[in-house]
DNA sequence: TTGAAAGCGATACCAT
DNA sequence: ATGGTATCGCTTTCAA
């Protein structure tokens, strides 16, 4: 350890050449002659010099980072989200700092903090306060992810409202269910209070009476089984819940048969992801799907490219279509295939309908 | 923005003193009269000054940051140890980078490329050759977790072969099962590989035939589901399946239910890491307890040690205790409560034996 | 207690 | 085509 690194003047002196020239030939920038190039490449090679990152930084005034913030994170859904990020960063070189926001208090001053070691910063939406993300965006290049932040901050996400009352309404006039509640808390992120917004929506639409308060749990399964409980301990259970996320929902699921509760006869389940899991449980689930990993994607390129300093404005409100999956957890039937004959979402056994 | 940030030059300039007297102010180093303090603080207050972290880092030649390295991550066992590193490293101001070798062929290059923008780097034990480990600890502090690098690389792990043996040894002996099969891919990481190792050892030390051939899949949800297909199309399917983790053991269970295949009845299943959701099913799911978070945040804390240059040669093997966790999918009672009584794992229903 | 100046490692302008 | 040198922003001797 500690073998201290090379710099440019030594590689210089060891080339016979100036650090100006070690410079363009490190970098392939002006004009060389093959002659010396061959020399300082030799050198180079030989003594296995890399150019000192920060000092390269510094210089250039550049990070060559940038960050990513989010509350904890779990389950698919995050894994999606920072992979589908990360890959796109690391094509540019740039490296990802993470920063989990979830249970800290001072979580706003350390994503302040953080903003002094990148050049541009990607939030995911409800992390960071609008007014700490308005202080950001004066700062430096910042893109809400899933969720939105002051106007004129670029954010890219779904229609969370639209997809989950056409849910919704698949249920409620398709399938003619009445007693519906929400899985979910709406006050956890912008993806849940639109989600219940679309629930809410589309019992006004349909002119049906406004449904119960949401029941308010995490985004996991265990917290899907938690509501599992206290919805079948009702003295009148609902007839189905919507679920913040297909997690909750395989978690009531899991709970609701458990307790010997049929599914969809007894109680009709939906989610909303499509993770991989939603086409193997039995019956299979119907949900929304929402291309997460492309949402990543698609932030890390927004960022990266206004990081860059690509001319032309960046387009402020990207967002990405969903589409409704009908599986059998809803009542429909289940097409003939084992419900888990399916590999993956690829070849799996849905229906869709209505892409939006 | 981009209003051009202020610099110590510009703060000393309006404060009326030297560069030299700002830095000492901003980081509290040696000796400034309480008055001549008040007045750089206030510059600094008014103007909103925040010393630039490459600045700051070339002087020191520190980066200020640590790098995880891992492979593609997904569910709770990543969530767990990306959120035990993270909130290690962030209580002292070191940020993280990190870096999803999964299924990118020059990973190895990249993770290169990240060791000379940290101080130090921790590896989740398989991602990285032992090559590549070496020549890594060659230039900078490097720790394996979960894992195992070339000797004098300080790792931090379970005795993942112990407890998959103590596993098995309960279902062959306790139980009397025999024909066991096992559910995941050794050659995955280093965790899989020893498991499937323990597997092996207890069918040894029992002396009975060894097990056939691992059911190769992932380590996710849905491979879980996988396996439990092509196990249940046997013409004699096994007694029981040991899954190298909680996740596939889930899946499986959601198979075999699905196919109308009783747990523990027709088919035993373990598991392994104790994730919430494996108290929570029906059957809750015996398996093994690791500490996961903890044992990502030992590593945190190995590595930031080193890297902040404290003294004392640090641990070379650290080695963290897991726990045999009985439930109910090997076939032991389940207690009286419901299964789905206990909140998560702190008062789950569960027994446990033998801490190792 | 304070300031001047020499780095830290690399880039890029301006001469030559 | 190449070299000298100022510069990036900050820390830290060394003197005063």
């Amino acid at each position: 350890m500690g073998n201290r690194r090379l710099t440019v003047r030594e590689i210089a002196r060891l080339a016979g050449v100036s650090v100006a020239t070690v410079s363009r030939v490190s970098n392939g920038t002006g004009q060389v002659s093959e002659e010396t190039r061959r020399r300082v490449l030799r050198a180079i090679e030989e003594h296995g010099y890399r150019p000192h990152h920060l000092g390269r930084a510094l210089a250039a005034r550049r990070h060559g980072a940038v960050g990513l913030v989010f509350p904890g994170l779990s389950g698919p859904y995050f894994s999606e989200l920072i992979q589908g990020f990360e890959s796109e960063a690391v094509k540019t070189r740039t490296s990802v700092h993470i920063l989990c926001t979830h249970l800290r208090a001072d979580s706003d001053a350390e994503v302040i903090e953080m903003a002094h070691r990148v050049d541009g910063l990607a939030v995911l939406g409800g992390t960071v306060s609008h007014d700490t993300i308005s202080e950001l965006a004066a700062m430096l290049p910042i893109v809400v992810l899933a969720g939105d932040g002051p106007a004129a901050v670029p954010a890219v996400r779904i229609d969370n409202t639209a997809a989950a009352a056409l849910l919704t309404r698949h249920l409620l006039a398709d399938h003619g269910l009445r007693r519906l509640e929400f899985v979910g808390d709406p006050s956890g992120s912008p993806d849940v209070t639109e989600r219940w917004e679309g629930f809410r929506q589309a019992h006004r639409q349909l002119e049906l009476p406004l449904p119960r308060a949401p029941i308010r749990v995490g985004l996991q399964q265990p917290d899907g089984v938690f509501a599992a409980e206290q919805v079948l301990r009702r003295a009148i259970p609902p007839q189905g819940v919507v679920c913040a996320n297909d997690e909750t929902a395989l978690g009531v699921l899991v709970g609701a048969t458990g307790r010997g509760v049929r599914v969809p006869e007894d109680l009709v389940i939906t989610g909303f992801d499509d993770i991989p899991m939603a086409a193997l449980v039995t019956p299979p689930l119907t949900t929304v799907r929402q291309p997460v990993r492309e949402l990543a994607a698609r932030t890390a390129r927004l960022l990266l490219q206004v990081t860059a300093g690509e001319p032309g404005q960046p387009e402020t409100g990207l967002v990405l279509p969903t589409g409704l999956v009908i599986r059998g957890s809803c009542g429909c039937p289940t097409s003939t295939d084992s419900p888990t004959t399916g590999r993956h979402r690829t070849t799996s056994t849905s229906r869709r309908s209505r892409a939006m």
